[in-house]
This record gives C-alpha cells, sequence and structure tokens, in this order.
RNA sequence: GGUCGCGUAGCUCAGCUGGAUAGAGCAUCUGCCUUCUAAGCAGACGGUCACAGGUUCGAAUCCUGUCGCGAUCACCA
C-alpha cells in the first residue's frame, strides 16, 4: 500500500470520527522545501463537507493522524496546508523491499493480455535521414520502450514510403547523369547517394523550367511541361506497370537505401520488429473501400472517386480512391493498418509517431476505421509531434538544407572526444573503448536535447549552437551514473544485506525521488511522454549529486552508514540506467 | 477565412487532471578541488506566466475573446 493510500485511509476516518462526515478522496502535493515535513495534505478540499476554520481542521487532522498512524511522526499547518513528518522506518522499510530489485519501476507484460504496435520512422526511399527523422526515431523508439515498461506487450514497425514519384525523380537523375555510379564505386552511403540524385533533379527541373519560360512559356505550364518531370511520371507509369528494366533499377537503388539507413539506425541505436512496404501493401487499402462502399460507408462520385463523408463530424468529405481508381495515402493506410492486426492478432491498439502536419489525416484515418467496424481502432493514436525548424527556417532535402542525420551524430560524438580529451580521466581506457564512450555521451547529448521537450511542441536547432554537455543534459546524468559506478568498484560492502540507520535529510530526500519512479514510468505511457522520463532522472540525479556532495559515501562514521549509503548510491544508478534506457540512451563506467 | 497546436526569466525548457512566495539549466556574478570523478556542489541576479475578461475560497493551469507564431483545409504524401 502506498504512503498516499495509507494516509487517506486515516484522514478519512479522522473525518468520520472528528466531524461524523464522508471525505470521497484526499490531495496530496509534494511539502515545500522550507517547510517540515515529507508529504502535504491539502485542507481546502475538506471544506465542501466539513464546514470550519481549515487551519483548526488541520490541527485536528493532524493530531488524529500523529496518535493513530504508526508512519507519521509530526505535522505541522500552515494556512490550509497540513504539513505530515513520515518515520524513517517507513522509507527504510521501503529501500530495503526494492534494494535488490534490478528491475524496479518496470512492469513485466502479463500473458494474453493486448499488445501495442508503434510505428515510427517510416521514411521515404528517395533521401537520407535527417534531423526531423532523428526527432520522430527517437520519439517513436523511447514511447515503444516506456510502453513495454509499463506492462504492454509492444511491436515496433515502419512503413517504408518505397514507391511513387519521388523515387522515380532519384531514379531519373541517376541514369541520365549517373555514369553508373555505385555506392562501391564512389564509396559514398547509398542513401546519400540516391539523395545526391534528388538534388540533382530538383536542379535539372528548374533549369528547364526556366528555359521554358525564357521560351515564353507560363512558368505554371512550364512547371508541368519540363521533360524531366514528364520522363519522371512515364516512368511511375513503367514502374506501377511492371517495366522489368524500371522495377530492376527501382530495386538496385532502393536496396542502396535500405543499407544506408541501416547504418543509420544502426547508430542511433533504434529497431524495429516488423517492415512493412508501401509498394506491397498499397493495393490492400482498396478491398476495404470496396467492402466499405458496398456497406454505405463510402460513397462513389460520378466521375468514379470514392469518398467518405465525415461532415456529421464537424469535417469534410475525403477521397478514398482516385477517379482511376489508384489509392492514395489514405487508401493505403486503412489497407495497411488492416493488415497489421491481421499479421498480428494480438494487437489491440496501435500509435503513429508522425509530424503534427498531419494532424488532420490521422484524425481522418482513425474515424473512417471506426466507422468501418474495427473495434480496435478506438485505440488507435497519433504520436504527433513538432517539428524541428533551424534558424533559417524549414528544412528541405531538395534544396541541401538539412541537418544530416550521420553527420549530426558524428558531429557529437567529435564534441564529446573534445570536452573528454581536455578533462583527461581516461587513463587506462585503450582507442577503441574510448571511441566507444564519446559515441555514449555524444548520442547521449543528442538524445536527451531532443527527448526532454514536450513532443507537441516544436523545437528550434542551431546547428551553429552546440548542444550542452552541462546542466540539463545527457552527458550530466550520464557523468553522474559514472561516479556511482566508481563508488561501487572502490566500495567493499555487502550491498544485498538489510540495514537501518538515522536517515540524513539528503537520504530521506532521495529515498522520497527513488519511489516516484514507478509511477512516472507509468505516467510517461499514458502520456506518450519521454519527456517526463528525462525531466524524473534530472530531478532525481540533480538530488543524488547535492547528496554527493554534501554527504561522504565511503567515509561514512561507522560500517552501517556506509553500506547504506553505498546500497542507495547502487540503487540510484540502476534507476538511471533504467530510466535512461527508456529514452534509448547508454549510460558509461567510467567518463 | 475555417479547424488544430503553441506563447512562462536575455536564451532553452519544467510546472498545466486548479492550491503555499511560479521552478531548473545556459548566460552573468560569488564561493568550493591535500577527502568518494569540479561534465560537479553551494549561492546571487533575473518574471506583467502574450493580452483582456470570466468561473472559484484559490487560476500559469479551466472557459470566452483578442494578438502573435506554426500547421492544416489537394483525385500530394
Amino acid at each position: 500500500m502506498s504512503l498516499q493510500d495509507i494516509l487517506t485511509k486515516h484522514v478519512q476516518e479522522a473525518i468520520t470520527s472528528l466531524y461524523n462526515a464522508n471525505l470521497e478522496s484526499v490531495e496530496f502535493q509534494a511539502t515545500r522545501k522550507e517547510f517540515a515535513g515529507d508529504i502535504t495534505i491539502v485542507v481546502f478540499p475538506m471544506l465542501r463537507v466539513v464546514k470550519g476554520n481549515p487551519v483548526q481542521i488541520g490541527e485536528a487532522v493532524g493530531q488524529y493522524l500523529v496518535e493513530k498512524v504508526d508512519e507519521v511522526k509530526a505535522f505541522n499547518v500552515v494556512k490550509g496546508f497540513l504539513n505530515v513528518e513520515i518515520n524513517d522506518a517507513y522509507y527504510l522499510n521501503f529501500f530495503n523491499e526494492i534494494s535488490n530489485q534490478a528491475t524496479y519501476g518496470l512492469v513485466t507484460p502479463k500473458e494474453g493480455d493486448n499488445a501495442i504496435m508503434v510505428e515510427y520512422s517510416s521514411p521515404n526511399t528517395n533521401k537520407p535521414l535527417h534531423l526531423g527523422h532523428i526527432r520522430n526515431n527517437l520519439l517513436g523508439y523511447s514511447v515503444a520502450e516506456i510502453l513495454k515498461a509499463s506492462g504492454k506487450k509492444v511491436y515496433k514497425t515502419q512503413i517504408i514510403n518505397d514507391r511513387g514519384i519521388h523515387i522515380c525523380k532519384s531514379m531519373l537523375a541517376w541514369k541520365r547523369y549517373g555514369n553508373d555510379e555505385t555506392p562501391e564505386s564512389t564509396g559514398l552511403k547509398g542513401d546519400k547517394l540516391v539523395g545526391n540524385y534528388y538534388v540533382k533533379f530538383d536542379r535539372e527541373y528548374k533549369n528547364e523550367i526556366q528555359q521554358l519560360v525564357e521560351e515564353g512559356k507560363t512558368e505554371e505550364d512550364a512547371k508541368k511541361q519540363a521533360p524531366i518531370l514528364v520522363e519522371a511520371q512515364q516512368m511511375l507509369q513503367k514502374w506501377e506497370s511492371g517495366d522489368p528494366e524500371t522495377v530492376a533499377l527501382w530495386e538496385k537503388m532502393n536496396g542502396w537505401v535500405y543499407e544506408g539507413f541501416d547504418v543509420t539506425y544502426k547508430n542511433l541505436g533504434v529497431d524495429f520488429d516488423k517492415l512493412y512496404y508501401e509498394s506491397q501493401t498499397y493495393l490492400l487499402g482498396k478491398e476495404f473501400v470496396a467492402e466499405g462502399l458496398k456497406t454505405g460507408v463510402f460513397f462513389k462520385k460520378e466521375d468514379g472517386s470514392v469518398w467518405c463523408d465525415l461532415t456529421d463530424e464537424g469535417l469534410d468529405e475525403k477521397i478514398v480512391l482516385r477517379s482511376d481508381g489508384t489509392a492514395v495515402y489514405m487508401t493505403q493506410d486503412i489497407g495497411t493498418a488492416i493488415q497489421r492486426i491481421k499479421d498480428f492478432p494480438d494487437v489491440g491498439g496501435m500509435v503513429y509517431t508522425v509530424g503534427n502536419e498531419q494532424d488532420y489525416h490521422f484524425k481522418v484515418l482513425f474515424l473512417i476505421l471506426k466507422k468501418l467496424g474495427f473495434d480496435w481502432a478506438k485505440n488507435l493514436y497519433h504520436l504527433s509531434y513538432g517539428m524541428v525548424d533551424l534558424p533559417s527556417g524549414k528544412m528541405k532535402s531538395r534544396e541541401g538544407t538539412v541537418v544530416d542525420a550521420d553527420d549530426l551524430v558524428e558531429d557529437m560524438a567529435k564534441t564529446a572526444e573534445e570536452i573528454s580529451e581536455e578533462l583527461g580521466k581516461l587513463d587506462g581506457y585503450t582507442q577503441e573503448e574510448k571511441q566507444e564512450l564519446y559515441k555514449t555521451i555524444g548520442l547521449g547529448a543528442l538524445k536527451y536535447y531532443i527527448l526532454k521537450v514536450d513532443p507537441k511542441k516544436r523545437i528550434l536547432f542551431d546547428p551553429k549552437e552546440s548542444i550542452d554537455f552541462q546542466g540539463n543534459t545527457g552527458p550530466f546524468i550520464q557523468y553522474t551514473y559514472a561516479r556511482i559506478q566508481s563508488i561501487l568498484r572502490k566500495s567493499d560492502v555487502d550491498t544485498s544485506a538489510k540495514v537501518t540507520v538515522d536517515l540524513h535529510e539528503k537520504e530521506k530526500e532521495l529515498l522520497k525521488q527513488i519511489q516516484l519512479f514507478p509511477e512516472v514510468v507509468q505516467n510517461a505511457a499514458e502520456q506518450h511522454s519521454p519527456a517526463l522520463i528525462a525531466n524524473y532522472t534530472y530531478d532525481l540525479v540533480k538530488e543524488f549529486n547535492s547528496f554527493y556532495q554534501n554527504v561522504s559515501i565511503l567515509g561514512a562514521d561507522n560500517d552501517n552508514e556506509k553500506q547504506f549509503r553505498v546500497q542507495l548510491s547502487k540503487v540510484v544508478g540502476n534507476t538511471i540506467k533504467n530510466a535512461f534506457g527508456l529514452l534509448g540512451i547508454n549510460v558509461p563506467e567510467r567518463m
């Protein structure tokens, strides 16, 4: 039973016995630092059932608690706030219970429970991943891990957008100007190579438009008639009709891109349980559109296009099939969702990690799936996040104004290296160990920087201003972990034995913070927010550093205290590691 | 124009299911390395919580309106 449960029960008893009234619930909050106490009961809400002076009621309830509740040591009342002091024994008891649980705060999924599928990344295969994808990947991966830790079975997936006019643009540019270049012949990563031709296409396209305009065409006409665009469109038709040469080129270039993506994913430390490809699923949705047409969920217009009427829901009509019978984005997403449930029958809900520019799309998609009668449709969640903008504005791949994912990860490691070498604390580490550590720290800084921000807020990223390594940052937290490991290496105490000590103020604060962890994990899962985990971890670490700096651990007055402090440090370290694991951030033994 | 989201210290962000004097980090300034890693600790400075109303014993938090920024409203994805 939690402390709040215990106190709630007794406060209710107190109200009944003192005032003969019924109190529905009790409101708690953390006690402010300037007052004595460990937890605070807010008296004001009680005034609804008990008429009187809040201070007097607080005094009476406090007196009752001190007399009747073992855990309560003392109390004081300030205005309408009843500050309650809790016995050390309560916290020590809690600590002894969890001090040897490696997975404290994490819940193992129960057999037979529904699983959740988390979709993230879902890139186009015509260009490399950039900073925007990094936010998507980190968020999706982290939310998947958090859901897992909250006790859900999770499948990570993506839908790879591997077909369409944008791919044909890269293909055509390569065919025209590529001279049979390959990743091998150029030493370039496959996705980078293909991306270069996407940029090349755009340059040529713009040249042709300009030329046509000079020849007297309007800009609008020029944009439609530019030969290179027309040829790309023809290429798409060839692809759709299965032209072997086009399909072969498509397979070859997509293969390069996948090899490149794999490297980036590996560097980022993200993974997937199942991949879906648009080229394999885009036809699926059509079946269900036909089905929905029969059941009246959709209707057909005179030109043959199929629509869903959402005006009852306050939205517009939405097209689900073009008049020429080809699929649109919505068609495919309907099919993909249904396919996923077929493939994984235990899935009871899905999370889509997609930018907030598609808020409307997902609102509509979820409504349509509900109208089609799928009961899992009520458990769909759009993990909508804000864009990552540069000071110069939006990132545009075609114009080369992007922060490349691989470059950024490398830069971060380089910064970590510079700082580490300056500090010079890594004597005895091999070159390999050092490089590995720089990567850990650099990635830690990047991931934390992005994940600590509320997903729905947009991020302004200035490449010229490097990400911090001090203060509320990933490396700061990693550093604290490394310090703890250093203590554990040096100590010779038994970390499994139970001990009883008089708690130092800092120790008590730490225990309170540790106690919050399981609830924070559940909250983060409910709200799909890694930021809650990041903020929690920061608070924990700040509290530990204060303890570390003010209280000697290995130099404690007696063995009993020393043993407790080492154990406490170990639990804090373990909690940091578990929490950071939920963010996809590794922790180092030294730094 | 309709819809959705955001607006908190010079900067980056917490706090938002209503509760005490709105909290951190960066930056600026003071102290602290002969004791467990100073990527640290202790402290100072810094606020019209965009603005105006409303609900409430109590509003940064909830409601309405205004302003600013962004997104979206395609037989694009």
